[in-house]
DNA sequence: TCGAAGAACGAACGATCGTGCTATTTTGGC
DNA sequence: GCCAAAATAGCACGATCGTTCGTTCTTCGA
């Protein structure tokens, strides 16, 4: 038994519909009958749910949010500390885009939608994307003080950079249909953790990509 | 005198506006209504120039297009080829985002709206959006050709990683208002160009952002 | 200068939006 | 099994959406 009352089971379907439908159309773009119809209730049904479309725009944030997090942040925690769990966090971001699933991409598009419409969902977004920030970050600062990852790195640019890269691969994934999309975000992940990795040397999945020049190339072997 | 017919001129009147208010409110956000109120028009007035709410938004889209290759990539055109060429462009793509002009932001906008809604609309952006990719990878082979970058340079993963780093600007730019977000794209361009560039030298802006650990660190000093 | 071509208007349309209100059905503790 | 409480349906509202139509101004070449 999912929750006690009725309603919250039915709630939580709703959110679920509405979730996988602003995949598709945004945040914005979520409207009450069309999840009404989705869910085979009535309009009036699902405002004694929701009390508003901005509070049910919140409690879609919130759910896609949450699905991140549940599938995706806290089972790379589990991974070993440093650059194994930065892989692992990123190899099941990727799963999330190859897999459509919803959580990820509602974010995505909520951000680009709400960046320049102030409210309370906006600001909803933001924490939880610094929430987000935070994490990664966190991240970086265990995999310095293992002593893998340079202490003069920076977590709080890592994560800037990763998010980034995770952009642009929801970008290459899902407007420009590249097949590449998933190979190049691992090239950028490599880079970026190249970057910050405490010896000097590049990581074995850069370095193939480049055609084995590396190991003649410009990068020193000391210790 | 900018157009022959007095139609093209409020036409060039009625796009400018609706630029302007795509982004805020996104491609799929425009309406005639609050475009027709912007310019002081009639709905049915704008019906005279576009005969669809679609071939509006497509005007919108070609001129936001138009605008960017107009005041960021035609001009990063003159300057020195490479490395040069590579900054000047950033620059350029920074001030659009920093002076909030409105042709970046509709773009980056309408590529997350559009991504999972076939039809014409997200065809003519997918359009512009490889010719933009193209523009910069045809920049990195000019540094290639130069001998600034290494032979075995890939620029269109290049591409994809200079587009995912102004994404991650627009990003923290304006949803998360971080007053670091030049700062930050700025040292992720320069870890960009230190991967490409032939000799195997750090930046000078990468490596003072360090905090002058490179000079004592890794690196090698050979060459 | 005249008159056709073009530009802009006002009104109205069906549809759908978000949101209230009042019934009616369903649930679940006693 | 009863009955308050919760959950849902039905209906209607004002607003706004994209779109069409017929009309009226305005432009500008002949």
């Amino acid at each position: 038994m999912p929750s006690r009352r009725k309603g919250d089971r039915t709630r939580e379907a709703i959110v679920g519909r509405a979730v996988a439908h602003a995949c598709r159309v945004g945040l914005a773009g979520l409207t009450i009958s069309s999840i009404a119809t989705a869910v085979g209730m009535s309009k009036s049904g699902m405002y004694a749910h929701f009390g508003s479309k901005e509070a049910m725009q919140i409690a879609v944030l919130d759910a896609a949010a949450d699905e991140f997090s549940r599938t995706v942040l806290v089972p790379a925690l589990s991974a070993p500390r440093g650059e194994a769990r930065v892989l692992d966090l990123v190899e099941r971001w990727l799963t999330c885009g190859r897999t459509r699933q919803p959580g990820g991409c509602v974010i995505v598009k909520a951000s680009s939608e709400l960046d320049e419409r102030p409210g309370p969902v906006r600001d909803r977004l933001r924490e939880h994307h610094l929430a987000l920030d935070e994490s990664i970050a966190r991240i970086v600062r265990g995999g310095i003080d293992d002593g893998q990852f340079r202490p003069d790195a920076d977590p709080a640019q890592f994560a800037h950079e990763l998010y980034a890269t995770m952009l642009g691969f929801h970008h290459a994934l899902r407007l420009l249909d590249d097949p590449q999309a998933e190979a190049r975000t691992r090239r950028s992940v490599a880079a970026l953790l190249d970057a910050v990795r405490a010896d000097g040397h590049e990581s074995p999945a850069l370095a193939s990509t480049r055609g084995g020049a590396a190991e003649t190339g410009s990068n020193e072997e000391d210790r």
